[in-house]
RNA sequence: GGCGACGUGGCCAAGUGGUAAGGCAGAGGCCUGCAAAGCCUUCAUCCCCAGUUCGAAUCUGGGCGUCGCCU
């Protein structure tokens, strides 16, 4: 249990899926009261991620920004590093006399800030855990895996499917901290919010959010991503973990290395936004805080506007 | 006009007489540190008509359609 948070003012929380406009209306907030935005987007993290994650330009920008460009692409990050460094921007911002804007579509983060999540082990992201039962993975299967857990720990492993392999091999480390999955999993549901916070979600209708993802996309690649990947790939970006996997890399990657065409890679890249915004939607859909605006339309100002008269106060 | 091939869910695609694999997309869902990741669930009666047969997506005939080649 950690201390709630003294903030003179709720943070002010932009959510929602991927190209809703959380971005535009979390600038536009912290401007008109004086806020500063910490992003809460686990590949804006990134450097150098810029066109593909849809970073806001630095020439754009109108207000402080924090949780933008932390570390390298090579670089291991976590969700436990993102809630000291947004508790730590929330603070500080706090001291400054302003205004913290939260604005993200990282669930796991957006929770990992304002909930009271225990990440054990600190902010150590590697585990030689992980590393030995990935191996045992590969020899043995996921199955076997899972019954080991199983007879160790079988209350983790009734809540983990066997071929969620990722959340296995999470229960083996948390194990060999002392913990187990299940009990954290326990206290999920009554996890309680320790920053105060305001939850503005911006909705889209779907059908319209592909359209507009779609658009996006191609803007991405009329914009230079390609050059952004080619550089990044320059730089090692395979060495890293967590980055490559960002949607619209790891396709250009593949386009770059010959095993799909541009074409292929650009229409992957579309259909797999969409499936992330739905993953987003579910996400968020299930968080009883949130109140959501119709974001059909992208005027920003109105946007700004009804969301300050109608959620603000 | 002739000859040939083909016609299975939104797309790709198995199945060649015994009651519709799989993949992709879609939809729904899960979630305490790789989370733009990972995982789960779900989704057709086989172009139409007539026939053969206990039984047809699978065989026969006709129609329609698509593709290819030829004139």
């Amino acid at each position: 249990m950690s201390a709630p948070l003294a903030l003179s003012q709720p943070v002010i929380c932009v959510v929602g899926a991927t190209a809703t406009g959380k971005t535009a209306l979390a600038q536009a907030l912290a401007e008109i009261i004086d806020g500063e935005v910490v992003s809460a987007d686990s590949m804006q993290i990134y450097r150098g991620m810029d066109i593909g994650t849809g970073k806001i330009p630095p020439c754009e920008r109108t207000v402080p920004y924090h949780g933008l460009d932390i570390c390298d692409p090579g670089t291991p990050y976590s969700a436990a590093l993102f809630q000291i460094l947004a508790r730590t921007c929330f603070d500080d911002i706090e001291t400054r006399g302003k205004r913290s804007v939260l604005c993200g579509g990282t669930g796991l983060y957006l929770r990992a800030a304002l909930d009271d999540y225990d990440f054990p082990s600190g902010t150590q992201v590697e585990n030689p855990v992980r590393e030995r039962y990935a191996r045992l993975l590969e020899q043995r299967g996921a199955l076997a895996v899972w019954n080991m857990l199983a007879s160790i720990d079988p209350a983790s492993a009734a809540l983990i499917h066997p071929n969620n392999t990722r959340r296995v091999i999470r229960a083996f480390e948390l194990l060999s901290e002392g913990r187990r999955y299940a009990t954290l999993h326990e206290g999920l549901a009554q996890l309680e919010q320790i920053v105060p916070a305001i939850f503005i979600g911006l909705a889209v209708d779907p059908p319209l959010l592909n359209k507009r993802i779609d658009r996006r996309v191609d803007a991405m690649i009329e914009d230079g991503l390609v050059d952004e990947v080619k550089n990044l790939l320059d730089q090692g970006f395979h060495d890293g973990v967590t980055a490559p996997q960002a949607i619209g890399y790891k396709e250009i990657v593949a386009a770059l290395e010959g095993r799909l065409s541009f074409d292929e890679a650009i229409e992957r890249i579309k259909i797999a936004t969409h499936r992330y915004a739905k993953r987003q939607r579910t996400w968020f859909r299930k968080d009883a805080r949130i109140q959501w605006l119709c974001a059909d339309s992208q005027d920003t100002e109105q946007l700004a506007y009804r969301a300050c008269t109608e959620l603000l106060q």
